[in-house]
DNA sequence: GGTTATATGGACACAGCGTACACAGCGGTG
DNA sequence: CACCGCTGTGTACGCTGTGTCCATATAACC
């Protein structure tokens, strides 16, 4: 009874049966990280999303536990992980540069701010803060001290370092920038950074 | 006229009319305060301080710009701010006191819940992230550079180093551990994170 | 004592959350 | 082909919290 008007770019849907279900769940995803980006989580509400999906929140409640959980999926459905850390023979060259292109992914995108918003909504949220934990921070934590743990193997670093608590040190370093701002987070301080741990203070 | 019942433990008002402002002011503080220690940002709302500390919704919102205003205000009123920083001859020792005591008041006590929703709270807030950096973060951040400067006058620790990136270094990555809890802030963790910067990597 | 500033209770509109119910279409089974 | 379960849709409801507005009462000031 229902006309459809198939569009693809806007969905702009009117009939009432169903559609789909990993049609819709796909394109709540893609809404959800737009308006992430867009407006970040601040303006991120179950209905704008469900406007913005064409879709009803009953479905969005159905799939999705919290808000936090579908800012998450949203997220990484539309900024795609990149977690490749290269492994030249090069320690101080390898996290420079990770160092680095992290740091220029939260500065010259809008990653940055959703990264921030997302961590800060977990402080809140259990259930966002042990998604964030298993599927983003966790990941990458382990790559790093991967990274570390070979350089150590090949004997650029001393054997016996706790290759986590350097992690902090490098890492959560640029997160407290990035989350308390006291100063700017630039391509200097992340060199910085590994010289400090590298050389020593004195 | 009225009969006046002043009662410190409850305050247990029903008059209408006007009540000194201070006192009006400082029993939001508190309620707000406690509030906070009890329950977190996530239960902490305007409607629960005014109804705790006997006061109407307006009033706060007639002195405080926002919520966050009113969090930190209450915080700083309930937490009083221990900032000494204790500076003896050994620069080692200063800073893993510094950090051992700044690891337990955030382990042992509802401090760290407090102050980890707090900046997750100002990731979408910024009157809260200017307040913040303002009263607390900055004056931290000031004293322990003070302390590394002194210990690079006595020649302890190279004289061309960032102390400010070695204040992220430090509590930054302690603050890491906090916010993100992929891994325990623990007493040797802070311990590790003054031996990995001293000593060097290699 | 008169004036002014301000705290109070109550009401309002608004947004967002979470839930409930009836209906509509798709996909399988018999 | 008929049926039925699953699932999306539209709509409505109650709840909490926000932000704002009154009229009123009273403390603080002159």
């Amino acid at each position: 009874m229902a006309e459809f008007t198939p569009d693809a770019q806007t969905p702009a849907r009117r009939g009432r049966g169903r559609r789909p279900a990993d049609q819709v769940r796909a394109e709540i995803l893609t809404a959800a990280g737009e308006l992430l980006l867009a407006e970040g989580m601040a303006g991120f509400t179950i209905e704008k999303v469900a406007a913005h999906a064409g879709a009803s929140r009953m479905t969005i409640y159905k799939w999705w536990p919290s808000k936090g959980a579908l800012a998450l999926d949203g997220y990484f459905t539309v900024v795609a992980p990149t977690l490749a850390f290269a492994d030249t023979a090069d320690i101080v060259a390898d996290l420079t540069n990770q160092l680095v292109a992290f740091v220029h992914l939260v500065r010259d995108t809008t990653a940055g701010r959703v990264i921030s918003q997302l961590i800060g909504q977990a402080q809140t949220d259990p259930e966002l803060a042990a998604a964030y934990r298993e599927r983003y921070s966790g990941p990458r934590r382990a790559l790093a001290v991967e990274t570390l743990t070979r350089a150590m193997a090949r004997g650029q670093l001393r054997p016996d370092i706790d290759s986590e608590s350097v992690v902090d040190q490098l890492w959560g370093a640029c997160y407290h920038r990035l989350l308390i701002a006291d100063l700017p987070l630039t391509e200097d301080f992340a060199r910085t950074l590994v010289d400090n741990l590298i050389r020593g203070l004195r």
